[in-house]
RNA sequence: GUGGGCGUAGCUCAGCUGGUAGAGCACUCGGUUGUGGUCCGAGAUGUCGCGGGUUCGAGCCCCGUCGUUCACC
């Protein structure tokens, strides 16, 4: 009747990745999957029938972003963010809550997913020019495109989210990083808890105002940084939760991860939350990762990785990745990757791409961001496809094995 | 012809009263994980127009010379 559900058609014997299928008003999303990233409605420089030739199930934008601009509204008229983008297929979008920590305390500095940079007492910046306060009942953001002052709660994330029309939603959370106190991350986590009971009643309460409108799922998101009891009480809590009549379609893994233990923390909040419900792992997607990720039960990604960097002509391949810029590649005139299937890569040649990537060429970001976004697409498929073959362990090994020897070499 | 300015990294230029050269861009190579087409990091690069002179020491001072540019005849 929702037109949302989940099932898992196939469980990999050696490690918690599944196979299955997510069914939404828009279409459906064979798991496990990547979600590419639109954030402001459009995959920066890639119409979507390019989005959708290359693979892509699902596209994941951004509910703040959307929200300054054009505004919420504007996408309800629209008839949702799928129509009003021309995608015409099932969309996430997140709930605004990452901002909360990219904008409050310095885009890219806290996000630290090396561990040499990890400092455990390190103190969240409380003090310096921040464009975004947290308090109990919501963040005050300020715009990063006007200076306008905005706040956002849980319900209000909800109501603009229900208007951008996308067929799973987030709950407004609050993402810590790894620099915050163990205290902070307690306060951060509770904070998060009651935010979620918030989210889910405001859903239930636009749902049914809304019963016109497609159904859209919401997704609660763990947070608990890198402390295990944190992590499981999290998982436990949201997993359990259930409010105004009803619970979480799925769940969001969030919160800035620690690469090296990546794999375990995913692991400890997967074993408390419910098996048969669909979990995404927010932004996480490079390759290593995302085996990582999907070996430990996650069924669905999303990672503005792989276009931003393409954007400044770093590729991926089977052996590794490499820059288009580098002299070397000047006067080769093999495609990116002689494995790929893409139409950049079934077109084009690495001169040519280092000739756009020089030149500083508009078509430059759209042909590497093709190539980009169809090999995590494609790897992330295989894995589907191994795991229903029953060999996921050789399709991991053989990968890891290829990419990190290239990885190590220069060109 | 006369007078003045200028000639320093590929480009545009900094170099205080002389102590054996710097910046930005470009270039080379990294990085970017719920996206501010950004930003960050590392690196390479010079007969300081040329020839003399003064000085312990000259990109800076003096003489000559070449080039360039402006003004005036």
């Amino acid at each position: 009747m929702s037109g949302f559900s989940f099932e898992i058609s196939k469980s990999d014997s050696g490690s918690d990745a599944r196979a299955g299928v997510l069914t939404t008003p828009h279409g459906t999303v064979n798991t496990p999957a990547f979600i590419p990233v639109g954030t402001k409605a459009t995959v920066k420089s890639v119409l979507p029938e390019s989005m959708r030739e290359l693979g892509a199930q699902a596209i994941l934008s951004n509910a703040y972003h959307l929200y300054l601009q054009p505004g919420p509204e504007i996408l309800d008229s629209a008839g949702g963010l799928s129509k009003f983008m021309n995608w015409n297929g099932p969309t996430f979008t997140d709930s605004g809550g990452f901002q909360v920590l990219s904008l409050g305390v310095g885009f890219k500095k806290v996000l630290a997913m090396d561990e040499t940079t990890f400092r455990d007492d390190d103190v969240i910046a409380e003090n310096k020019e921040r464009l975004a306060h947290v308090d109990d009942d919501g963040v005050t953001f300020k715009s990063h495109l006007d200076g306008s002052m905005h706040r956002f709660t849980p319900e209000f994330s909800m109501q603009v989210q229900h208007q951008i029309g996308a067929d799973i939603m987030f709950a407004f959370d609050e993402c810590t990083t790894l620099h915050n106190t163990r205290s902070y991350q307690e306060i951060a986590l509770e904070r998060t808890r009651l935010w979620a009971i918030r989210c889910l009643d405001e859903h239930q309460r636009l749902t049914q105002a809304r019963s016109s409108k497609p159904y859209q799922a919401l997704f609660g998101v763990i947070q608990g940084a890198q402390y295990e009891d944190l992590r499981r009480q999290a998982a436990s809590t949201m997993g359990a939760m259930e409010s105004s009549g009803i619970s979480f379609d799925g769940f969001g893994i969030g919160g800035a991860l620690n690469k090296s233990e990546l794999g375990t923390i995913i692991g400890w909040v997967n074993q408390e939350l419910p098996r048969e419900k669909p979990k995404h792992l927010l932004g996480i997607g490079a390759p290593e990762d995302l085996f990582v990720g999907v070996e430990a039960g996650m069924d669905t990604f999303d990672c503005v990785l792989a276009s931003r960097i393409a954007r400044t002509s770093a590729v991926y391949t089977m052996e590794g990745r490499y820059n288009l810029t580098n002299t070397a590649y000047r006067t080769d005139f093999s495609p990116i990757d002689e494995e790929c299937d893409c139409y950049t890569c079934t077109s084009y040649t690495r001169a040519y791409l280092n000739h756009l990537f020089r030149g500083k060429e508009i078509l430059a970001a759209t042909l590497a961001t093709i190539h980009n976004e169809r090999f995590i697409v494609r790897l992330v498929d295989q894995m589907r496809t191994a795991i229903i073959n029953g060999d996921f362990a050789e399709l991991k090994e053989e990968f890891l094995g290829r990419y990190k020897h290239r990885s190590t070499h220069a060109n």
